[in-house]
This record gives C-alpha cells, structure tokens and sequence, in this order.
DNA sequence: AGGGTTAGTTAACTCCATTAACAAACTTGC
DNA sequence: GCAAGTTTGTTAATGGAGTTAACTAACCCT
C-alpha cells in the first residue's frame, strides 16, 4: 500500500462530496486535459476546464509537486503577448507496469509509458503454473521488468483471466486455481508500489477505447481460448453485478446445440466460436469460408441482442490474428446485419483491432491511468 | 422553461467541479436520504450522510426554504437527551403529474404523490392522434389534471414510445408521427411547468428500479404492442449511443425466421413475441402450454446474451396481464436457464412486475423526482 | 517609445464544510 | 427533587477551494 486508495468512480455514489473531492477531481481534469490535448499553457488549460488561470495555476502546481506533470519550455510563437510556459503530463519521468496472464503462452510483460507505447517487454519461462507458483512466477517477471525500469513506476496493472473485483480479488480464475485470491495486495507488498487488477477483456476493451478507436458506447469481441466481450457504455466500462460481466463464452445459442465445453454444459458458444474449437473444425477439413460463416452466424446471434438494447454501434473484434481475420470480420458484418437493426445503421462500423497482440497490458496501462491519476 | 436546468447525471464528466456543485450534491444526498429511510432528525441524517450536524442543519434550512422538505413535528421517544424534531420530504406539499403516451389505449394520466402513489387517474377521449393533434390532445388531458391538482407540481413526467434524447426531443415515434419533436419545450411552454420525457420502456424500469424490487444490475423486459427492454446497469439507465437503447423488438433470432415485421424487415421478434403476434397465434387454435414454449424460447434466445455479458441477475417480466402470465414466466426461466449460465446461478432472479398497468405512470414520477429532486 | 495583447501572479472576497463550545431538553440515579 | 449524563441543534471561529479585480511580465506592431 504506497498511497490512500483513490476511488475515481465512486464518486457521487452515496457519500457526501466534500470541497476536497472537488479538488481532486479537477486534479484529474487538468490531467485529463492534457492527455487530450498535449502539453499545454495554463491559460489553455483553464479555457479547455472552464476553471480561472488563477485556480488552474495552483491546481498546475500541486500536479507539479505530485510529479505527475513537468513544465516542457516556452512555446515558440510570433503572437502577441507573454510567451506561454508550456505544461505537460510527465511523460519521461513516469513509467507503468503492464502484466498480461491471459496468453496461452507463459506471463507476458512490458514497461510503458503514460500513453501506451511498449518501451520495453519480458516474458516468463515457459512453464504452466498454478495457485502459489503462479504468484511466484508473476513476481519474477515483475522483479525482472522492475529492474530494467530507468524511471519511477506510476503503478502495476494486471490482466487476469476469471472474475476479479473492484478491489483486486480474483474470485476466480480456472486456469491458476485462483479463488477469492488477493492477488492485489500479494503485489503490492511485494513490490511496494500500486497495483490494478482487472479481467483481461475488460482489459482489452479499455485499451481499445483509449487508445484505439473507440467511443462511449462500445463493444469489443475477443476470441482466445475462450470467447470474452468487454462492454462500455457512457464511457463507463460494465462489471456486473458479480463483476462477472464480459463472459459470452458460456451463452447456448439453441437448444440443439450439443457439443460438449469445458466447463462441463453443453451446447457453449465456446464450443463453437472458441480458437481452439475453430482449430479443430479446421483440421478436421472444414473449408475456411464455410467455417467462416458458420462461426459469425453464431457469434452474431449472440451479440445481436446486445447491440440493438444497448444502442452500440462500435464494435471492436479481435483475437488470435490467424483466426481472426478480415474474411470472419466481413462474415460477421452481414451475419449482424441480418440480425440487428442497429447492425444495419450507417454509423455502425465493426473493426479489427490493429495491435491485437498487445490490447491486454496496453489496457493494464490504462487501468493504471485511470486509478492513478483518473484519466480515462 | 421554469427554473435553471439540473442535470444531475452529467457531473463527472468532462466539466470542473465547483463547490457550488458539491453543495447541490449533498442537498440531493439530503433528499436521498429522507426518501430511502423517512422522517429523520438533522442528526440521523448527519450520521447517516457522514456530513456534520453543523452543515445537515445549513442543508436542511435550505431545502426548507425550497418547500422540499418539511418539519413533522417531534419524534416521541424513551430516551435520554434532547427530543429531536424530524424532518422529511414535503410528501403532503407536493405533487408530480405523469403522462402515459404508451398504451393501445388513449393517453393516461395521473396525479402521483412522492412515492409514486397514484392519487387520481385522467384519460384522454378514445379517438386516435398523429402529430400536432396528438399534442394538443396530451396538453388538454394535462390540463385537467392540473386543475385537478391539490398542492404545487414538482414537474410533469412524459412516458413516450420511440427514441427520446436526454433533452426531451422525440427522434422518432412512428406511433404519432413525431420526428425531432421538442416535446419537452412544447409542454414546458404550455404549463410553466418542468417537464421531463422519456421512453416508455425506460419509464418502466425505472419504476421497478425505485419503487418495487429492483437492485443495481436488472433487466426490464416488456411484451406490448412492440417488445421492449429496458436495461440498468451500476445503478444507472442504459440510454444507448443515440438514445435507442432498448430496441429487443427488431432483433431476428435465426436466419430461418422470416415473419413479416411491422417494420417492414422479416424475422424480427416483434413478429413473433409481441402481444399483437401472441393472440394471433393463439386464434389460429396454437395450444397455450406450446405456444408459451415457443415464445419463451424466442424471448430467451434473445436475452441470454444480455444476462451473462452484462452479468445481470434481475429479470423484471412484465406488460399486458392477459399474456404475460406466472406460466409464461416459468417457460422463460426455463428457458433461460437452458441458455445462460448466469440465468443457473442461485441468485438468479425471475419475477412478474406487481403493478403493470402503472408501471410507465409511476417510472414518470421516478423520472421527475431524479432530475427536479436528484434522488435515485 | 508607446499602445495593444496574452500569460501568470497577488490580494481580497465568497462559499462550503469543519471543529469547538454552548444552550435546550430530555432520562436516570441517588 | 436535584445533580449528572445524553442527545439535539445552534452559534462562532477556522480553513480550504473557488471566484473577481488588479497587477506585472513579456511579447508584437507601428
């Protein structure tokens, strides 16, 4: 535990907002401002928030003193008037720790900086591990990216698989034996430094939606081991009730379909539209175009439903690149349209996304962001 | 236009806070307050808030002063210390007009206390309205009902169908004709009231979500002249990237169904689900038992998707009395649970709306009390 | 050199919530 | 019956966070 807990999105729910709240959220704004906009004067800030230059100084000032904004010279103009001294978020000065243990290969890791860029990555050894040796092994990796890092770390996000709460307890995640395991906390006191755990869809969608093409209402598909679906909606991303929410994997589209999944029901979309079962239909000598359209009937009639309810015209596909692919996209596209007015709009649009090899610890970065300095 | 716009929702995002803000905040926390636990002391709502007596009592005076809240006289006790007097909402001093554009029905109204109970019920003669006479036929039913009207109006509440903005602008009601309508501003001039629209399916939720038993994750569903969903997810309203969130009614589940839609595409469930389909189903002689099978499969299909991605485990069921029946409800439970691993878990919930025919008026109310008062 | 423009700071003020202290009105114990 | 203890609600003083008004600094232009 480096610093008190700041719970950006509890705001307004609940408790009181005292003057100080306010504060801190105009910290953010001024944060926020500038990773729209860039380095900018503080006249420029306080015409972007609608605060005074005089608050927008002293707000410019506790920032400096936290270190999380530097002032990056005078901005060269022919202008009349002062010259403006230019401010920017830290970004030499700040790194962020991005671990990604969704990947069918060992953990994966990376230094980044605030705006996502992959400055530096490790992976694990390639041995499975589970429950206590799993954390043993994620410690490693951290200790080995910790030590090349040239620059103070803002904070440690991780990508699980499973179900992991708004406080960082992984309910459960098949794939390490995880349950109810503070997989938070076990990285904080080993570390010292703040840590953000979050599903690795979630995750996915979050990068996608920062540093992608995103909007506020989206929808990102992923296809992997399982098949997970990450849903923003009003720039906020949807936990559940149980913060289970994301898992598609497990819907049964028919009663007539039977194939047998591993989580022991029948008839998963898993089953169907996962990457290994995809390999299988494969081998097994289904033509791919066949396949493709058999797949995105599937996927489509999932996420039918979910895009004409929830008004969401933006839809993010991504996955295991030799699988997910234009030819499935563009299957996909129509077998939308067939089924959903929304999917049929002119302003709906389904891409791929174009770093899928790096969308879950880019999205560990913006996990950090957002508890850390509030910026979405 | 009566008084300056609070947009309670808006905080947050994107614009500063002021301390100003913060005090409308923790009026509303107040208001909140009095509305889930009544009649309270300034010191109960102090410890309750976690504000101080000090600022409750300055808070108090204020919403006094606004006619929100009222004194109610000394709370009798066996207790050491002084008596403390309660305070509550201005229950008696109070009252909210909704409007239900919604039914097969001519247009209903109804003078609705605080707690959303209904006081006097009005409806429009039977003669079918488009456009301008539509209106004029709304203004005149609210007329009467304001001359009705014993106590001031805290504002009038519009339950429409088709797609309404967040500032009252109907985009699009087939029903009526109405493309960007500026109903809001049309009733506001009319009565110098604050008016407040909204999606009829929306209304309904709301009403569920406030007033009977609802929680922070839930589904709506409503089988009416369309078929509707209204969907909540953190404790808020699921409004849609264009305010079209909702829209269950369009969706085609298989490319095999091909019924003719009203709305001019085949296969929707509409055409399937909706009450119009349902009684034409059972004229041609379709056993009850089967037909309800039939189309709980369809209505599962569909909303299986919705449960498991949003991790939702509240299922509000309800519209016209005749079709949505205990049996049918027992069909959809089965045929969710077929479908949806969140629809197997034990907290999985299913239940009929206790008071269908005053859903929308009552979501009215809630949606008056949220904007004028900021009580969720 | 002087006038106009823009950036950033200083000073005085307002608003909001806090702590500290107190008066009012009750119960309880002796 | 009276002192002691409790709880409520108010008054007064304090400090934080924003504002406006006025000022200095540093530029451009003529």
């Amino acid at each position: 535990m480096t610093s008190p807990r700041k719970d950006w999105n509890v705001l307004s729910h609940g408790s009181a907002i005292l003057p100080s709240h306010g504060r801190e959220h105009n910290l953010s704004l001024v944060l926020q401002t500038l990773s729209d906009q860039g380095a900018s004067s503080r006249a420029d800030l306080a015409r972007a928030t609608g605060l005074t230059r005089v608050t927008v100084s002293e707000l410019v000032a506790e920032l400096i003193n936290r270190s999380h904004v530097i002032e990056t010279g005078q901005q060269e103009q022919k202008r009349p008037g002062k010259p403006s001294t230019l401010v920017d978020l830290n970004r030499p000065g700040l790194r962020i720790i991005g671990v990604d243990l969704s990947g069918v290969v060992p953990f994966r890791a990376a230094i980044m900086d605030l705006d996502g860029a992959i400055l530096k990555k490790f992976s694990a050894q390639a041995r499975e591990a589970t429950g206590e040796a799993a954390t043993v092994q994620l410690l490693e990796l951290l200790d080995t990216a910790l030590a090349e890092c040239d620059a103070p770390v803002l904070g440690v996000g991780i990508g699980s698989p499973g179900v992991v709460t708004d406080r960082g307890i992984v309910l459960a995640a098949e794939k390490f034996g995880w349950r109810d395991y503070d997989l938070r906390s076990a990285v904080e006191q080993a570390t010292g430094l703040a840590a953000h755990v979050l599903n690795d869809a979630d995750c996915a969608i979050l990068s996608e939606h920062t540093f992608g093409q995103g909007s506020d209402h989206m929808i990102l598909l992923r296809l992997g081991r399982g098949v997970g679906c990450g849903v923003i909606t009003h720039n906020t991303l949807v936990r559940g009730s149980d913060f289970a929410a994301g898992e598609l994997g497990h819907v049964r589209q028919r009663a007539q379909d039977t194939a047998l999944c591993s989580c022991g029901q029948i008839g998963c979309l898993e089953a169907y539209a996962s990457v290994p079962a995809i390999w299988k239909s494969l081998a097994e000598g289904e033509p791919k175009e066949q396949l493709d359209q058999r797949i995105a009937a599937y996927l489509a009639g999932a996420l039918a439903p979910l895009l004409s309810v929830l008004d969401i015209r933006d839809v993010i596909f991504t996955g295991t690149p030799e699988v997910v692919d234009q030819p499935l996209a563009q299957a996909l596209r129509e077998a939308l349209a067939l089924r959903s007015h929304t999917a049929r709009a002119e302003n709906f649009r389904l891409s791929l996304s174009e770093d899928p090899e790096h969308l879950v610890l880019r999205g560990c970065a913006v996990n950090v962001l957002f508890h850390e300095l509030g910026i979405t």
